[in-house]
DNA sequence: AGTATAAGTTTTTATTTGCAACTTAAATTT
DNA sequence: AAATTTAAGTTGCAAATAAAAACTTATACT
């Protein structure tokens, strides 16, 4: 039986704090949405979400100071400004994704339509889920915390690791 | 080239916005965090959390209103109530974890440390990610919206999806 | 030159947060 | 049995934040 209660000192440091410095306020998630959806521009997040005037430019500006967004002025038509994702605003996508399968898991009659689609094969993407390194899907069971020193560094056997994963960063 | 881009009206009805509803408060995944950590009653989330006492005890009953948390008074200790997470609430964990994931890669300093591993072989788990119904890792540019009418059922080379998966619900 | 558009800012009002003290009921100590 | 402590809240008030609407500035279009 796993075990993932941390220390409080551990609770601590952890990077969930951070993330909801940066992701907490409201409208944050909304926001990200309509850029994943190629919104760039100032008045088209404001048709996109049925947010205010002014607490857009708060949160496109703190969005922009946290480097979620890049913000530059259009050289073509110069009243324009575009807001982009950065890569770091694009490393958001798994968590926004989750929460958004969650919200259709458990939300009263969300039909769940359009789906999300792997582009190569059109069949709908998977829930994202919590993996070993081996890639079998974990629950809140199999999950136990521990001191990064003490960890056995993975054996030869790296070769049942598809590459895939293998560029990814490490946690 | 993906092309992630929703319809306005597709983007109304997206589980976002829901999922928000329950989760788009402050101190809500603080809250959320603790519960996973084992903590389960009113005093202990307060000296876990730097939270107000009539802030928490708002956010408690909105999680329990939610279906997030369940409210039970403590036969042994009649003072006592217990918080727990409710099968809807430990669907979180993932979204939970790639937001923290997201925290620890891109947050300054921040150490990883300890770190969340299998519990079966004592290995980091992976960065959560978006897969494809074959457990290939997708990207943004990956993605894309289709009508769930118009999706082709899965083909009879299901074979090649581990049982792991095929018990969780789809999206 | 006049009008429209884009991206904000300002002002005012409503809502939410945070702090500190208070309450109620049950358990524990003296 | 009375006094104290603990647990889980509630209440009242000040400060911060959000929302709505009007205003501003710079550019582009006609």
């Amino acid at each position: 039986m796993g075990e993932l209660r941390e220390t409080l000192q551990q609770l601590a440091k952890c990077g969930l704090p951070m993330a909801l410095e940066a992701m907490g306020e409201r409208w944050s998630f909304m926001i990200l949405r309509a850029a994943f959806n190629g919104v760039r521009h100032f008045e088209e997040f404001l048709s996109e979400i049925s947010i205010a005037r002014n607490i857009l430019a708060n949160r496109l500006t703190r969005l922009t100071e946290s480097g979620i967004l890049h913000r530059t002025p259009c050289p073509d038509d110069r009243r324009k400004v575009e807001y982009r994702l950065t890569e770091k605003g694009l490393d958001l996508l798994p968590t926004m994704i989750a929460l958004r399968q969650w919200g259709e898991k458990w939300g009263t009659g969300v039909l769940s339509n359009p789906v999300l689609v792997d582009d190569r094969d059109r069949q709908p993407i998977l829930p994202v889920t919590i993996r070993s390194h081996d890639e079998r899907v974990l629950g809140y069971m199999d999950l136990c915390w521990m001191n990064a020193a003490d960890i056995t560094p993975i054996s030869a056997d790296t070769h049942d690791i598809d590459d895939r994963v293998r560029k990814l960063s490490a946690i």
